[in-house]
DNA sequence: GCCAACGTTGGC
DNA sequence: GCCAACGTTGGC
């Protein structure tokens, strides 16, 4: 059992978008950098998720997903013989009643490490530590 | 819209 | 293997 988080642009792919349909899983294709492929081809199934949009006027994290499969083949590459790219499927968990937004993110003492509060940081797909986890939860 | 930071590409 | 040029990310 790991924890994750993943970054998408609300216009893209929202935790709205996992709430409408919460009883079928939407495919996380599209990821296009090494670093986050291989985190990928890590998830297990069960793992939790927080869903953290970007680009927009309500940055941080919005909510929580599942993973229910583990990587296959993105369905959106070009060369899909050569697997060269990752998806995953997600299914929705929980919407949050606020967006824990970057400021309050980068306020919390366990998070201080992680990636996602760091300068100029572009990994989309960052595991978390349950001690993270947990600090991130004990916001809500 | 701006721009700093980063990852990737490709010539050498 | 180096590194300049380029494209993308993502906060502001």
């Amino acid at each position: 059992m790991a924890y994750w988080l993943m970054k998408t642009e609300p216009d893209e792919c929202s935790i709205d978008d996992f709430a409408r349909q919460a009883e079928s899983p939407i495919c996380w294709d599209g990821v296009r950098n090494y670093q986050a492929r291989n985190f990928m081809r890590e998830m297990k199934v069960g793992d939790s998720v927080f869903i953290y949009h970007s680009s927009c006027k309500a940055i941080g994290i919005a909510g929580t997903v599942e993973v229910v499969k583990e990587a296959y083949p993105d369905p959106t590459q070009e060369n899909i013989e050569s697997n060269r790219w990752s998806a995953v499927d997600l299914i929705f968990k929980a919407k949050f009643k606020r967006v824990i937004t970057l400021n309050e993110l980068k306020s919390i003492p366990a998070l201080a490490k992680n990636p996602l509060v760091q300068k100029g940081n572009r990994l989309s797909v960052i595991p978390f530590s349950q001690t993270e986890w947990n600090a991130v939860h004990a916001f809500i």
